[in-house]
DNA sequence: CTGTTAGCGCGTTCAC
DNA sequence: GTGAACGCGCTAACAG
């Protein structure tokens, strides 16, 4: 392995101090241009390529993002993390990307790792609470993605609204019996219970499908339904509002094998609106991912790039509903 | 944003030379273990972390690692991403994601990035032919996945074989008309030809559904699936082999519309065995990601860390194939 | 407009 | 066993 060219064997190539060089790559005005011209050409001839370790140490910036995900098999935080590259490339960022596979011990080690990478700031999809407070201690500019906390700049979405939106809609079409499928009493759990309160139903809790792992693994998903299935012998409600698609899809597949019908039996509407759901034709709560993606990359370099006012930023995205077969049924 | 502390600031508060704090921290032997019980709480107490831009500038070596994929939208590379971030992280060495997609330009972008990045090798998915030439000149361990090629290392799958297999699994089940849906005519299709060849079958052209763009985008395949449903009336074929698992599910829908049913008229075999064809009950021939990927950083440590005989290295991994409902049915 | 000098944070001699 | 001195490749301050 030949060592790697370096700036100063530029400028003995093309008799000139390496300052000079280094002036030349970075569009420092005031050089000669027959110079620079020359200088360019051979940077060219060599394929020289600036060390970024060397420049990070002397900028004390490394144009480095840092993104840590609870898990990538869910494919709504696969389109999130394909924008944020896309955008931070844009921008002249780069990104390292981690998975806390939702355990918050491997999300602080990410963390670490970024703070040794050098990385200008970090933006996370948090594995929960566990971190946040260390997180907010550190001095570092960062960002929530997809969900909301007081202490830190945010970007999530209005999840009490989505609960709603999905509960009113099942409400115009009819239903008067009301599932939902999840792992835990969140936000968008409340909000459709509440909406459903507001028009004079109950949410019946019997008909709540807990599920106790989160979509890292479809059959545990499945399992879980299935085993409802047979806990309850028979289904006491017409339509389901379900955590995410894969959920929602877990949940068709499940009824399916039961000779259940969907949307005729029972609708859907599912949460993410991935391509999951566009395949398969499920209704679901869409997240405006690139509304998402560049309001959190913004507010992220402006912490990094600007002095700003220490003021926490929570931003409310506003869902909204695609609908699609599994909603498509008006009950008498 | 206060200054990032440093390791001879360390070395201050614990009354000690800053050489010795390296020492300590790397886990050089001779050293007073006084000493070093009193450096490791300093640096404990004050949340110290080794700024990796300065040990990579010094010891010339990054450890990382920089991977380049052609898209991310297919869950199989999502897969891979995954497997190879786990693996990487667990010998020691940070990603570099990078998504060329298809685009051969971003590609060579891409690896001038990894370069100016430090990357001690990279792993690639090609876009083709276009960089391979550049990137075997580039003087950096490299391996492709996925393919094979001659002039660089490569850990790829036997694709004529994977063509066979689908093809002899069709004509055990007493197909004697057969489809295929794809992008190009790659080893896979020539393994399916071949194999319908040798048992006396000829591939007939007109029943080759030819795709304009590959998996990026669902709506193109639909599109182009559904095209060919206009132009040919009535298909000719009652059993299909797709060049992976997202074309599989969208010849399903569409065949679902015009009420073709799967596998009584039509079965179909996919590719890459993707939680898309577990969820969809798709066959699909597997693609062995775990010792795809476990081989690929061997390979690729090895050429960072020993000197390595220059005989480039290609693996060919064996598909099987996953039975499921669409291919599960016999035609007398 | 160009070159000389210094130093970013770390690891590695080499004296002591 | 420990510290002083140096340099990795680069940018920035200052001279000329």
């Amino acid at each position: 392995m030949t060592r790697k060219i370096t700036m100063r064997e530029i400028a003995k190539l093309a008799n000139v101090s390496q300052p000079t060089v280094s002036r030349i790559i970075n569009g420092n005005k005031g050089v000669n241009e027959e110079i620079a011209k020359r200088v360019l050409k051979v940077i060219e001839e060599v394929g020289y390529v600036p060390n970024k370790a060397a420049q990070t140490l002397k900028r004390n910036q490394s144009n480095i993002i840092g993104i840590s995900v609870t898990e990538i098999y869910n494919p709504y935080f696969v389109e999130l993390i394909d924008h944020l590259e896309s955008e931070a490339r844009k921008k002249g960022y780069n990104i390292i990307l981690h998975n806390s596979k939702h355990n918050p011990i491997i999300e602080w080690e990410n963390i670490q790792n970024f703070i040794a990478r050098q990385i200008d700031g970090f933006i996370i999809v948090p594995t929960g609470e566990y971190n946040l407070q260390r997180i907010s201690e550190l001095d570092i500019p960062a960002v929530i993605i997809t969900q909301n906390a007081k202490t830190l700049d945010s970007v999530g979405l209005n999840h009490l609204k989505a609960g709603m939106i999905a509960a009113e809609n099942f409400i115009h079409s009819g239903h008067i019996k009301f599932g939902y499928i999840g792992t835990s009493f969140d936000d968008k759990f409340h909000g459709y219970e509440s909406a459903l309160a507001e028009n004079g139903f109950e949410f019946d809790h019997k008909n709540y499908i807990q599920l106790k792992e989160t979509s890292k693994n479809n059959f545990l998903i499945r399992r879980d339904i299935k085993n409802y299935f047979q806990k309850v012998e028979s289904l006491d409600f017409t339509c389901v509002f379900t955590e995410n698609d894969i959920i929602a899809i877990e949940f068709m597949r499940a009824a399916e094998e039961r000779n259940i019908r969907i949307p005729e039996d029972i609708s859907i509407i599912g949460f993410d609106d991935t391509y999951l759901a566009k395949i398969m034709g499920i209704s679901s709560i869409h997240q405006p991912i690139d509304e998402m993606v560049n309001t959190t990359l913004e507010i992220l370099l402006n912490r990094i790039e600007n002095e700003v006012s220490p003021d926490k930023i929570n931003i409310h995205l506003e869902p909204t509903l695609i609908e699609r077969k599994t909603s498509m049924f008006r009950r008498k």
